[in-house]
DNA sequence: CAGTATCCTGAAAGATACTG
DNA sequence: CAGTATCTTTCAGGATACTG
């Protein structure tokens, strides 16, 4: 239950807008969940079928942070434990913009790289 | 001399083009470095004596992957060692458009973010 | 000034087994 | 289905000394 405010925990290295979002969200693996939830994405099976390949422990630490962080939204039907569903905040969503403007660089600079073949699911 | 084409070396995990840009400078200095340079740093030094601190090794790592990818431009006097420029070549404009972007977003979203009191120097 | 060369460590990531 | 709990590994990053 460490109490950790920032993304993957590291410090603030400086009060830089660049610096402190790689601090935040800068890891191997935040934003490709967004990804996923901007690609329709709301369960914890869905993120973990993505082709990269994110481990069970890192989605639900990543999830947790970004959730904290007020970029996701949980809903969970607690009881039943199979019916938890993922979402962007408003916030999220910003963060969204945010990663699609990488996606738009990438697709335009790196070559080979092309959006899912799957359409979003 | 190792040869490797990608940014921190990693495998790319996917063809997608937000993986691959994580993979490529999703670390936790290449971007930095790319600020620096929008700042208009060009030399060794003046990148060391940012804020957060990057290390000799790091910094000197960092800028021949950002050299080999085609970002960074370096101009060596080099049998005067002390003279040499390093600056953003046209595609590395257009990773500093991203950054930029980056920049954008975190004033914006995160408390207590500020641009360098420094005024670029 | 602009690096190279080592050594070392911690933390992030990965693998795997298990649970309500 | 949606996670938790461990254990292990790796390797990126940091510290430091040295060099042309």
């Amino acid at each position: 239950m460490g109490r950790r405010y920032r993304g993957t925990g590291r410090q603030r290295r400086s009060n830089c807008p660049i610096a402190c979002t790689l601090d935040l969200v800068g890891d191997r693996w935040s934003l490709l969940i967004v990804r996923d939830l901007l690609l329709g994405k709301t369960r914890f099976d869905e993120f973990l079928a993505s082709e990269e390949g994110i481990a069970t422990n890192i989605l639900s630490s990543r999830l947790k942070v970004l959730e904290n962080l007020g970029f996701v939204d949980r809903k969970g039907d607690d009881r039943d434990g199979r019916r938890v569903q993922y979402s962007l905040t408003t916030s999220g969503k910003l963060l969204g913009k945010l990663v699609q403007g990488i996606a738009d660089w990438g697709l335009r600079n790196l070559p080979q790289t092309t959006l899912a073949p799957d359409g979003g699911k």
